[in-house]
DNA sequence: ACGGCTTATACTCATTCGAAGCATAAGGAG
DNA sequence: CTCCTTATGCTTCGAATGAGTATAAGCCGT
């Protein structure tokens, strides 16, 4: 009901009215090394954002700027991902109220041209429990289940009931197969567990150590969690892999984009049989022989099916080996 | 680039500063008598909005202050849908710049108990072209075809070709399939056509004549919209139509409401083993005879497998017929 | 030159899933 | 008691999917 709201909060202490302030923030991404990466700020502490002002055209052409001004780099595709306000936890000295428009944004990590190098930084040192590419990491079983069981017991009946449940769905337990989807859902458990760093310096309190896993400032590690867990959905019912690919590959260069993004293998033949089946690539004619066995055929992204088939997609097949 | 910000913008002629407003506006869905419908103010020319402010807990917690205030509804299952920020005409006099953040909300059509009656209107008021359980609509043919392949004409070269492209995907010709899901792309290829009345009104310059279709205010009809699509979308993969249901229905209701919803038909056997066949529904051992045929079985929904399986869709397989 | 290693690519097979249609059951109306 | 209507059960067919086997074409070291 509208008597839930406190009007007294609209006021910081000294009287001024609270600002709400509109910042735009960029999940931007790339593969290099078989490694999917995000462009950073700070060392890596934080994510390409700034406040969106009256100038700006668009809340894209607004982030576009922000994190051309503060990285160097130009954004291609780009959509929105999702906004966020504070979580409830404002200490009440702070005269503001942030809201965080957050976008995806796909690239090629090239070299920058003049200008600081950009400060690309490896998904995984961020969700080291994401990358399942070579199995389950240990630090699941070891690291990150043992306090989260813990957890769970804290409440009983049907709340502990509940935990668990989400467990099992979120780490892929009990005969559950991981979903590699679910990144989002996975961190939140774990911010509420309090078993990130985020949490303690949000909520205050000491609680259980933390599990591996670099922090960022605010709730940029939330957003890009966000961003990871919706590109993971949608390289699977749209082509959006090719933006983050060189102009000329191989197809296993593309599927080895694919799982470093999805963060589990592909099983090649059919890996291929679905790129081809859809005819998201042509041969350039060429072949590539730099990896010791036959020479690789190479590709390239046909820009035609954007057009033709609003509904392409490169779908990847899981596999175990 | 940053240098494409305008700072005289940030200011109004009369020197104030322009001010950022951030409003909370709902797509609040339901379905009654087989017509899908969304909660109005204004006489169905307005969704349920206001500002965020500082007061409230969430934007989530905002939104159902507001809706409740307005309507006198409260509730359930909400979503984020996007945020929009104004279109690129406002007029330079107009000292404020608005960003409206927009959920999907679903609930049943209850009787208000006390308070106004609601105003619950039907989307294919506003979207005559989206209900195809009849067929395509003639409107599309009559009223929206000539005006849009006019407006393509107006284009040379490529530009033609991306406009005839994205009308033949939109509203399924040349042998393309109808994909109800659409509903955004359609609008905003009205808007830029000119032929709905927002466009005139952004705009300006009077144009071709308006197509049938309500409008709404500022850019609610272009929201409500994306609420269509984004139902539309998720009633394929997960089971959210019983947010929409009475506690008891038989299948047949279940698939007219899934239908409305489409806006197209589906094959009834096929829907019927989809729904069972995923344990989505449990008998009551109750029947219902009022349709004058051989009593249909009453079911419920089984709220256990909202956890059970978090990926679970009722999927519409859908058919001509 | 040749066997062995590596990666590329072609084909096969079984299972599931999706779309469509046929058949039967069980009420009410005339 | 027959016809109309809706409910419900079952088959069929083909496409898509998941997984495995077989063959090709380079390089490398001996």
């Amino acid at each position: 009901m509208a008597a839930g709201r406190d009007k007294s909060k609209m006021y910081a202490s000294d009287g001024r009215p609270r600002e709400l302030k509109v910042d735009l923030v960029a999940v931007v991404a790339a593969v290099t090394d078989n490694d999917p990466r995000a462009l950073t700020i700070s060392q890596g502490s934080a994510l390409p954002a700034g406040p969106f002002e009256m100038g700006h055209r668009s809340l894209q052409a607004g982030l576009r700027d922000w994190v051309e001004q503060q990285t160097g780099q130009a954004l291609g595709y780009i959509e929105q991902l999702y906004t966020f306000a504070d979580r409830d936890r404002i200490p009440e000295e702070q005269a503001r109220r942030a809201i965080s428009i957050s976008y995806l944004g796909l690239t090629r990590d090239e070299w920058s041209e003049g200008g600081p190098p950009r400060d690309w930084q490896s998904w995984y040192d961020y969700f080291p429990w994401e990358d399942h590419r070579a199995g389950a990491p240990s630090i699941i079983a070891d690291a990150i289940l043992p306090p989260l069981r813990a957890w769970t017991e804290q409440q009983g009946g049907k709340a502990r009931e509940e935990r668990r449940q989400r467990i099992a769905i979120g780490f892929g337990i009990d005969g559950r197969p991981w979903n590699e989807e679910l990144v989002l859902q996975r961190y939140e458990l774990l911010y509420e567990a309090a078993l990130v760093e985020e949490a303690l310096r949000d909520g205050g309190g000491a609680r259980a150590p933390h599990i591996p896993g670099r922090p960022m400032i605010a709730d940029h590690r939330r957003i890009l969690a966000t961003g990871i867990a919706r590109l993971r959905t949608k390289i699977k019912y749209r082509p959006v892999v090719f933006e983050l690919m060189p102009p000329v590959f191989t197809l296993l260069q593309l599927q080895r984009a694919v799982e470093a993004l999805a963060g589990r293998l592909v099983h090649k033949q059919n890996f291929r049989r679905l790129i081809e089946q859809q005819e998201l690539v042509e041969e350039t004619g060429e072949t590539m022989s730099e990896t010791g066995g036959r020479p690789a055929k190479l590709f390239r992204f046909r820009p035609a099916v954007l057009m033709e088939r609003s509904a392409a997609g490169t779908k990847l097949s899981v596999s175990r080996s």
